[in-house]
DNA sequence: CCGCATGATTCTGC
DNA sequence: GCAGAATCATGCGG
């Protein structure tokens, strides 16, 4: 005990382990020539050079005896403090980055795409299942459909376990180092605000990594959804009997053809198209056939007159005995430009 | 292979 | 959010 005092008078607690280099150092900067200085230098780099040569117990215990120094813990506040000025407070200004606008729009797009957020239908037995189940009609729809959502359900699992991976990884990885900088503390001036930054610095490096991985998870989906959904551009015409029934109720709602949402699905299911996967192949076809037919009506007129004679037709065996009256459009009325129902419609323009 | 038909998508205005 | 308009891309007959 009575060695510390000694330590501090003497030498200064920096150089306690090397009282010769202290006396050197105070030396030099006392000395006037250039000569004595060198020679001082040279002496303290041949000390460090033979630093190694000191066996482990010699430099555990005067570790020890340093640790065990009761102005240790002044010195140290003052050396991080030190620290902190020279070094730390240069770089600690461009903290609080605002959040990455990149990295936002990842996050957003993984969760609009559902694979990130919370799951959705439980793996991919259920997706394929609720799939299978809304499908309904159209059949190779709804299996391309499971399809692609088994894919994306994957790309889902890969994502996760890999961001899973990486926390892991993260938190491991921060922890050893604390813990390293925890020990370092002890004879190196590190503040805990510092171990706070290196936490955060070691953060940012894996949220960077996390980043790329969430950039590759997208990626995948726009290749998923390239290859899938817009396969829908692989056009399939439809079959001659639901093109019949569409037109059926196109020209005999000429007046007004825009059918309700239940006149839709109705339709829909009549013909075996979709109604409302993605965008509704009924509303698309009364879309097209609006435009088109108002675009050239001339060319539509073959095909009006037919229809309207086949509902007229259909009116009348209907409704046995009754007159024509009651067919909503009959061939004369639908092209006669008097006509209320024909102009509603082709007014429009 | 060409040109038209047609289902789907995108853009725009309301 | 819907309808109209323009456009894209494929299907298909000749």
């Amino acid at each position: 005990m009575d060695e510390q005092p000694r330590l501090m008078h003497s030498h200064g607690v920096g150089m306690a382990g090397h009282p010769g280099l202290a006396q050197h150092m105070q030396d030099g900067t006392a000395g006037t020539d250039g000569e004595g200085r060198k020679q001082d230098i040279g002496d303290i780099l041949q000390q460090i050079m033979t630093i190694t040569d000191q066996s482990l117990d010699e430099a555990q215990a005067r570790k020890h005896a340093l640790n065990c120094h009761r102005m240790k813990p002044a010195l140290f506040n003052v050396l991080c403090e030190i620290k902190e000025k020279t070094v730390l407070s240069i770089r600690g200004a461009q903290e609080e980055e605002p959040p990455d606008p990149q990295l936002m729009r990842l996050d957003n797009m993984l969760l609009a795409e559902g694979v990130a957020g919370p799951e959705k239908g439980g793996g991919s037995a259920a997706a394929a299942a609720a799939a299978a189940a809304t499908g309904g009609v159209g059949a190779d729809n709804s299996a391309e459909h499971s399809d692609y959502r088994a894919k994306l359900s994957q790309i889902r699992q890969i994502y996760h376990t890999e961001l899973e991976k990486y926390e892991q990884a993260c938190n491991e990885f921060t922890t050893h180092v604390m813990n390293l900088l925890r020990e370092q503390s002890r004879t190196r001036p590190i503040s805990p605000k510092e171990i706070e930054r290196m936490v955060s610095i070691i953060h940012r490096k894996f949220s960077s990594i996390q980043m790329q991985l969430k950039q590759s998870t997208c990626e995948a989906v726009m290749i998923l959804r390239s290859r899938f959904l817009d396969a829908r551009r692989k056009r399939r015409n439809f079959n001659k009997q639901a093109t019949e029934i569409l037109n059926e109720y196109f020209y005999s709602h000429l007046s007004n053809p825009y059918p309700s949402e239940e006149a839709k699905e109705e339709l829909a299911k009549k013909c075996g198209i979709t109604v409302s996967l993605l965008s509704s192949q009924v509303s698309n076809w009364f879309g097209n056939k609006r435009i088109r037919y108002k675009k050239n009506i001339g060319k539509f007129q073959e095909e009006a007159n037919m229809y309207a004679a086949r509902t007229a037709v259909n009116a009348t065996s209907v409704s046995a005995h009754g007159s024509q009256a009651n067919s909503p459009s009959t061939p004369n009325s639908l092209f006669n430009t008097n006509d209320e129902e024909f102009n509603g419609f082709c007014d429009l323009k």
